[in-house]
DNA sequence: CACAAAAGTGACGAAACGTCAATTTGCGAC
DNA sequence: GTCGCAAATTGACGTTTCGTCACTTTTGTG
């Protein structure tokens, strides 16, 4: 303990830029993408956004795909820990179904806040399933369901298509809620828990 | 009745080649997709696909978004009246949902027969739900939806929440169907249709 | 057949792409 | 501190794609 506990990452100044050019190309592109929509921008237009030069951007990325699968993935990262609380917490099946739905919603209420362009223009017209961090989130709601499972609180059934369906749920009945105004994050989240546990008639109010 | 019963299509050769450039267009793009990924592909390389000149592309399409949007237009539309008939055929509600997943999941499993590039990028990345074409099936799921509930087969529910749940369901576990060989096209179906009526109860086997 | 309207053509300027030689910056050795 | 090397940045450059438009060809009509 002869170093004080300082600051646990060593970190030079190489990395330190790095890390900065790479998040300000990130923010950038977020920027960008709600202003002139996914399929409208230009990598030009990102690298315009920072103080970068054009060859910069490709230390970083491919492409502007590739800046967008980052950007997904980052999102994945930050929602999972959420989600991971979630189960942590949860004080029956139930209990962490509907928190971790409302989790979601309010995750994707908070992640479209800025203004611009109609949200499914912001996006390339299809979402990738399979970058590692969404994978990841895929993970961990399969494993809570296999656990829910072999704990006897659900039901044997196939528990990937189960997490499928859950995915699904959130993401349809979640967009649903987003052109809704007031956004009515509990209602939702009611809804498609009653739905999952109970089917219909567990849907209704 | 002068006129004999002819042709009840006095189509011309304007027309005629119109609609046949029009498809080839389609054809080569459905094509270039599925070679190359929705994102690499350029406009040039779908025309040079069909034996027409780089000019009359922006006579029938502005962009590669448009004719990516063309095509899934084309397939919800094609997809409409087997979804109607699931309905007008149903003997019961629970009949209707399965019969429509039933026809859903084969579907799309027709409709990736081409081989080439993952799926996933064939097309880009988030799916637009707001197709004309897309939004009249959206439309015929949720008064379908209406029409049982208020004909007392399902409880009173959000209809536009289950629609788009229903809609979330079909694509994500029809998606994880795909990944599967061989495709289980009436497993599948039992699942979504016994987790909507029952919830996790009903959907075990 | 003649003529007008519609559709097709491909060359062209503009714009975006991705690369790379030259330059700047960071870091350890001395 | 400063020297030298490696890593990172820069922006100009050749290449590719874009979208347009003046011109040609095709089709329908009188």
């Amino acid at each position: 303990m002869s170093e004080t506990a300082a600051n646990v990452e060593p970190i030079g100044k190489r990395e330190k830029t790095k890390v900065a050019n790479r998040q300000a190309i990130l923010i950038a592109a977020r920027a960008v993408f709600a202003e002139l929509g996914y399929e409208a921008a230009t990598v030009r237009d990102i690298i315009r956004g920072t103080d970068l030069a054009s060859g910069t951007f490709y230390n970083y990325f491919k492409s502007k795909e590739e800046v967008f699968d980052a950007l997904a993935d980052d999102g994945a990262r930050r929602f999972r820990p959420i989600l991971r609380m979630a189960r942590e917490n949860a004080k029956s099946f139930e209990d962490y179904l509907h928190s971790a739905f409302v989790a979601y919603f309010h995750f994707i209420v908070q992640d479209n806040q800025l203004e611009g362009r109609p949200i499914e223009e912001r996006r390339p017209h299809i979402l990738r399933m399979d970058t590692p961090e969404m994978t990841a989130v895929y993970q961990e709601v399969r494993q809570s369901l296999e656990d829910a499972i072999a704990h006897g609180d659900a039901p044997h059934v196939d528990a990937d298509y189960l997490a499928c369906a859950c995915i699904g749920i959130a993401q349809e009945v979640g967009s649903a809620m987003l052109r809704r105004s007031p956004h009515d994050i509990d209602a939702a989240a009611d809804f498609v828990t009653g739905l999952l546990l109970k089917g219909l008639a567990g849907a209704s109010r």
